[in-house]
RNA sequence: GGCCCCGUAGUGUAGCGGUCUAACACGCCACCCUGUCACGGUGGAGAGCGUCGGUUCGAAUCCGAUCGGGGUCGCCA
């Protein structure tokens, strides 16, 4: 090795000690005849003094080195003058008097600067990500993130799971997200596809009696980009057999509370994580992923307007649609801004608006006044109706209830990003909380109208349950499954089911989603094959490490926890990718490119 | 595919119809400085405002298109 020891790691127990260093030079403090260098390596950062008269190179040289050149320096760890140490570095308290210095390579003015914690342009950080990556803050990101499959690995490993890998050129399947395909020389015109997940194959494994599998896999999904999602990302894949969901769920609970204690302790975590069922979900919180951090649940308003003069009200209820409240705690300090901006998330979900009502900080919570709430509904609200929603909202004096009147989904929607938005408006979340909940008993199959047909909600091979299966024919939206997600803070973090593992359910699950029985032969024949050869019972989860990592970071994009994450186009700033090909390689695969289509 | 936001020296920002041949901070270059740690001091260089077109006597500033980045809805079993 070139170094002795690393920066970050030396302490007063070093002092007097030869050492050897090497990294790059973070800052310098030129002083003429005294020059100090911030010496960085990808521990930390230790001071360097440089006496001209005590070096073996010139003071011209000296004056030379700039900011990000990889130095050599040998010398002697001394503690520090009195009265000179630093408390806020972690060597604070010594420095490496130089007596030999290599300069090992220089550098170029870096693109913006390494050694500050600024926000930077994604284009240009992108760009120079070897760069981006020299700064604390993706270092101290990357090795969180190493931490946490270090982590996993042992723990799962002391339970006995093992890690195996499976193929990333896979089949093509019809369900799902968008695949990636890759185009076979040795098959023209066939294709091979990027993995969505490896949830064949691990079913498959499980047929090969390997009772408890995991993996630290990258899946692909060629679908638009957000903030949390990435074309290529890497869950933690986890199969069992003869498992029943508890103790799956039991499984990642252990996991993630144990894994955050070591890693992360700063973070609050509930000791169970409370488990909700998707409908209860849907009806408290609007979304399938709620954010339990703070309060504020969803009430039906439907009893208290059924005789009501509100006339769009009465509509709705009349029509079958649904009323729907939040009641905002000292939500009527809000900005009249503030409810317009409310307004606005209704209409995009593609509803009118939200009512609301504001109470008066005076106003008597048992006998509220009229005169001491502000509403458009004012004049056809009832003193009953008035007495019967503070009563059903919990509201007190200064609160806000919003109310959406709509079809289900729709209230869901926009009270859902309301309840949310209000929640950071008022300060009601604590960030050093992460909120785990599993949701569970999600529906079989969901309805998808452009394509008019059902689709499985989780993936086909989730098992319905047992008394709901007499339902896939002829109501299948009420076929509950067990599916399951893991939920941290409002993000689905994990989600998994138990499997399908009879041949003969399988079949009749592809029969309900309109797939053809000879295609779902080519397609799934494999799957039903190893279903009829004694396939155990079994399933498993898949928590998305991106988004774990990213949470435990306290980043709010996936990104920020990737070493070389991708644009929201799906390029690689900094290689180039995607990018056109030579012909002669279109040849071998005899494809050939649209011209129109192809633009440099 | 729809909607929205952003694009000014190397970096981060200001300027939002004439006072802008563009300002500030950091960085950069030169010189000075032996205890600094976001070192300090003196001096200096560096952008014509993503690109194209339009409106106007006059455009970083207004409008349109386009490119790039980001957010969001759809989509993401």
């Amino acid at each position: 090795m070139l170094k002795t020891h690393m920066c970050g790691n030396l302490d007063s127990s070093s002092i007097n000690k030869d050492v050897t260093l090497a990294g790059w030079v973070s800052r310098r403090r030129d002083h003429g005849g005294l020059t100090f260098i911030d010496l960085r390596d990808s521990s930390g950062i230790i001071q360097i003094v440089l006496r001209n008269e005590e070096l073996n190179i010139s003071a011209d040289n000296i004056s030379r080195i700039r900011n990000e050149w990889v130095i050599i320096v040998h010398g002697t760890i001394m503690i520090r003058q009195k009265g000179t140490e630093n408390k806020k570095m972690k060597t604070g308290l010594i420095e490496l008097i130089a007596k030999e210095i290599t300069i090992s390579n220089k550098s170029n003015t870096p693109p913006f600067p390494i050694n500050e914690d600024i926000d930077i342009d994604e284009l240009n950080r992108m760009k120079y990500r070897y760069l981006d990556l020299r700064r604390s803050k993706m270092l101290n990101n990357l090795k969180l993130r190493h931490n946490v499959t270090h982590f996993i690995r042992n723990f799962l490993s002391s339970k006995e799971f093992i890690e195996i890998e499976t193929p990333i050129l896979n089949v093509a399947t019809p369900e799902g997200a968008r695949d990636y395909l890759v185009p076979s020389r040795v098959h023209p015109g066939k294709f091979y596809a990027l993995p969505q997940s490896p949830q064949q194959w691990k079913q498959l494994l499980m047929v090969g009696g390997f009772e408890k599998y995991f993996q630290i896999a990258r899946c692909f999904r060629d679908e638009d980009l957000r903030s949390d999602r990435q074309p290529e990302f890497t869950q933690l894949d986890i199969e069992m057999s003869f498992v029943e969901q508890e103790d799956i769920l039991m499984l990642i609970e252990e996991l993630f509370t144990k894994m955050i204690d070591k890693l992360t302790p700063r973070f609050s975590i509930p000791k169970k994580f409370p488990s909700i069922t998707y409908n209860e979900c849907i009806e408290k919180y609007g979304t399938d992923k709620p954010d339990l951090r703070f309060g504020i649940e969803i009430h039906d308003l439907k009893k208290i307007f059924l005789n009501t003069e509100i006339i769009i009200f009465k509509k709705m209820i009349d029509d079958k649609k649904r009323i729907r409240a939040i009641n905002i705690p000292n939500g009527s300090t809000l900005s009249k801004k503030q409810i317009k901006k409310y307004n606005e998330i209704a209409i995009k979900y593609g509803s009118k608006g939200v009512a609301s009502i504001s109470l008066d900080h005076q106003i008597d919570i048992n006998n509220p006044s009229m005169d001491q709430v502000d509403s458009l509904l004012k004049q056809f609200l009832s003193q009953n109706e008035l007495e019967n929603l503070i009563q059903e909202m919990k509201s007190e004096a200064g609160d806000l209830i919003l109310i959406s009147a709509d079809e289900v989904s729709v209230t869901s929607n926009i009270l859902s990003e309301i309840r949310v938005l209000s929640a950071e408006l008022m300060n009601l979340i604590d960030y050093d909380k992460l909120s785990f909940c599993f949701v569970t008993e999600f529906p079989m199959f969901e309805f998808n109208k452009l394509e008019d047909r059902w689709t499985a909600m989780h993936h086909l091979f989730t098992m319905p349950f047992e008394e709901d299966i007499h339902l896939i024919d002829n109501d299948p939206g009420q076929v509950r499954s067990h599916a399951y997600d893991i939920v941290c803070n409002g993000q689905e973090v994990g989600s998994g089911s138990i499997r399908i593992h009879q041949a003969d359910l399988f079949l009749k699950v592809l029969k309900r989603l309109d797939i053809d029985e000879k295609i779902a032969y080519e397609q799934f024949e494999h799957m039903i094959q190893a279903f009829s050869y004694g396939a155990p019972p079994h399933g498993g989860i898949a928590p998305g490490i991106d988004r774990l990592v990213a949470i435990l970071a306290k980043e709010s994009d996936i990104r920020e926890v990737i070493a070389f994450p991708k644009t929201k186009t799906a390029a690689d700033i900094l290689t180039g990718a995607p990018s056109f090909v030579d012909q002669k390689y279109l040849d071998e695969l005899q494809l050939s490119i649209n011209e129109d289509e192809r633009q440099s």
